[in-house]
DNA sequence: TTCAGCCTTTACGTTAACGTAAAGCTGGGT
DNA sequence: ACCCAGCTTTACGTTAACGTAAAGGCTGAA
């Protein structure tokens, strides 16, 4: 009971709004590892989810390399304290990086909230000129 | 006493923390214009500024040329309705990203929590281990 | 059978954001 | 006078992440 759902490449490419040289790419790149039915790839929901985290990751701004290593990191089970402590050094380092990020959205966030208040007063101003 | 501080552009680049051959070309792309003392460049206070606004559109994915449109959009004295028009639909649009971006950051500093959680508690069952 | 629609591989092209080298001016210190 | 650090322009090189043909295989409907 596993979901035995299975996408075509046209499929997913449409799913997620992306073309399917991307996803070719991406496995060319070494993020995604489809079944094959003869020539054709075969998607499954396990395929989808990566998908979904690789295109997640981009919006970030983290390149495909990174979250290949980042996929690999997951992958391999963490058994020796040595993996653990990279691990735990690399999310630390991702969480500052989105911390900064947050910080930066923020103060933008406001800045926007300030250009949009003023136009709309502006606007509010032109009306009344209309009136006349 | 409107700050009359200048910077050479090895200085800048220090303060950022970024190459001189990155300011030149900010400039060669219009982002900057800075006064020039024979063939050399000053820069004032305003250029510092614009470089700060430059590096976080940057770490917020934008691209130098959506960068340069929002200049010229928040440069441009907004005073014609249509302009202020434009502006809104631009920052709503911005707003709509960001908080894509706010959602994911959101999901994946989550994933980041388990994650360490997860390691750290394998990291006490292997330090349990090495007291035998 | 022929066609359309989807898939495949191979391979060269493209864009953004610089890197990097080459070659030269220039002001200050010794 | 000379040098050096820091500035300048010009121009070609580089990387990532695809775009865009080109040429062909497979399968189901007409």
């Amino acid at each position: 009971m596993t979901n035995n759902e299975q996408y075509s490449i046209g499929e997913l490419s449409k799913y997620f709004d992306i073309t399917a040289r991307s996803i070719r790419f991406y496995e060319e790149q070494g993020l995604l590892a489809p079944e094959r039915q003869g020539q054709s790839r075969i998607y499954h929901l396990k395929d989808k989810v990566r998908l979904k985290l690789i295109l997640r990751g981009k919006r970030l701004g983290f390149s495909l390399a990174e979250i290949k290593t980042l996929f690999e990191l997951y992958d391999t089970n963490p058994n020796s304290a040595a993996q653990l402590e990279t691990m735990l050094a690399l999310t630390d380092q991702k969480r500052a990086v989105l911390n900064q990020q947050l910080n930066d959205i923020q103060t933008l966030m406001n800045e926007l909230d300030d250009v949009e208040s003023r136009c709309k007063e502006e606007l509010i101003e032109l009306q009344k000129g209309n009136h006349l």
